[in-house]
DNA sequence: ACCCATGGTTCATTATTATCACCATCGGCA
DNA sequence: TGCCGATGGTGATAATAATGAACCATGGGT
């Protein structure tokens, strides 16, 4: 279905720091013709799902979706559950959680809270957590179809620190590492200086839905910590997935202890 | 662009009460073949705006619209400034308020608050509200192209109560009125003993983007308690009309005094 | 053991969509 | 002033994509 992806293509264009495109950009943007999009475009306004600036001209997200993540959330309370399980899983740890879900070609921070104390990692709520420079990324993948990883692969590998790995195989071999433990710990991947320790909690299918994870500052990174911060994300998990009706995998499971 | 809108016409079967629907169903409710159908799910799939429940089979909304509401509503925080708007509003008069915007074929209430006292309209958050039984439905459109009226009477107009106007010859009166007086006062419409009190507010083009209204038991209404509730909630019109960048119709503008 | 529903797939037929060229308008700029 | 290169937007034909009847396989109900 061309003309449906093509649709679905131009919303992923829409985010937080250009929240709103010209049709000009836009078709630029998706590399498709100017009337194709505009057609696309007015199919999308008439259901809500985009709306244009009168005075601009340019195009913005609708409020179709508004409703629609109602709905979600009505019968999947995602959002819900990760917000109350962020914060207890930071009261207890003392350090930044978040959980995000499986976006377009990323994952997408769904809940995230800051510990009261003096030296903390700071989440961006808006940014996309990139698969494979991030600890949620590769937890995520590893308990995902492989083509799914292969996918994550294929993209533009971006570089946000110096040590960012961005060699395919190194990558595969970390995911690797991660199905096997249950968790990925990152260390320098995304941000510098920050250590991030995440798992996946599970759809219905055994599959990943997303990730949960602990960020903190690699200076306060110690066995004991790392210990204790697995066990919590590992019930973390749990609890998000028994939530949505998830099956647990026995290799997170057993982290619980 | 057919293709696009019967996807989107797709997603507007899944509510809060349905939110898992298999194939044959789906294509029955959305009139369409099986195969066309499966396609369009497969590539709403693909963009995470559909899930499968693996054993059921069935189909539910995706995180995709976690998402997008997300970056929607970081740049146009309706569902933030409406939350405040009906807290404030509901404070002040004492009755239950509540927001909405336009969805597919009525509108999505996007927050609601009871007040704190005996007898109060309780309010169901999941419900869409008719355009033409409530009063939030004809102050709608009455600030809108008439074209969408004309849209909204060819639907299957429901008798909610045995008071719901369902000739649409005498809807179209009530929102000539709704037009010139800049607000509508709707009783028993929706649901027995019980009055609403409706005002658009405005996007930047000067068409109504939603309602926002009081709902109070028919027994208190009172000619003082109107003026009241008039006066505020037009305020309120005002406040989410330019937190959204919106321009203020006159005949909304004249009931704040 | 049968029936009828479901989810899912295939391929010849048919309808939809892409493209390019075009128009009108706007804001700079000399 | 007039020109340039953007922009948003549109229409007719060529090229492509979507359709749907018929077809499995499966599973619950009588």
């Amino acid at each position: 279905m061309k003309t449906v992806d093509k649709a679905m293509g131009l919303l992923s264009h829409f985010t937080p720091t250009q929240p709103e495109i010209g049709l000009s950009e836009l078709a630029r943007l998706a590399d498709l013709d100017k009337a194709t999009t505009r057609r696309i475009l007015k199919s999308l306004i008439k259901h809500h799902f985009i709306e244009q600036n009168q005075i601009t001209k340019a195009y913005r997200l609708g409020s179709g979706f508004l409703h629609l993540a109602r709905v979600r959330e009505a019968t999947t309370p995602i959002t819900a559950i990760a917000t109350q399980t962020v914060d207890w899983l930071c009261e207890i740890t003392h350090e930044t959680a978040h959980a995000s879900v499986a976006g377009p070609s990323a994952l997408i921070t769904i809940a995230h809270k800051e510990p009261h104390r003096g030296t903390v990692v700071m989440i961006d709520p808006t940014e996309p957590l990139p698969f494979h420079a991030t600890a949620s990324g590769i937890a995520f993948l590893a308990f995902n179809e492989p083509d799914l990883m292969e996918a994550a692969l294929r993209q533009q590998l971006g570089k946000y620190t110096k040590f960012t790995e961005t060699d395919p195989d190194a990558i595969r071999q970390r995911v690797l590492k991660a199905k096997e433990d249950g968790f990925y710990l990152n260390e320098h991947g995304f941000e510098s200086d920050v250590a991030g320790l995440a798992m996946p909690y599970f759809n219905a299918d055994g599959s990943a839905a997303g990730a949960i994870a602990v960020a903190m500052p690699i200076t306060r990174k110690s066995d004991e910590l790392v210990t204790k911060v697995k066990r919590n994300v590992a019930a973390a998990s749990a609890r998000i997935t028994t939530a949505i009706g998830g099956v647990l995998h026995p290799n997170v499971q057993k982290l619980i202890r």
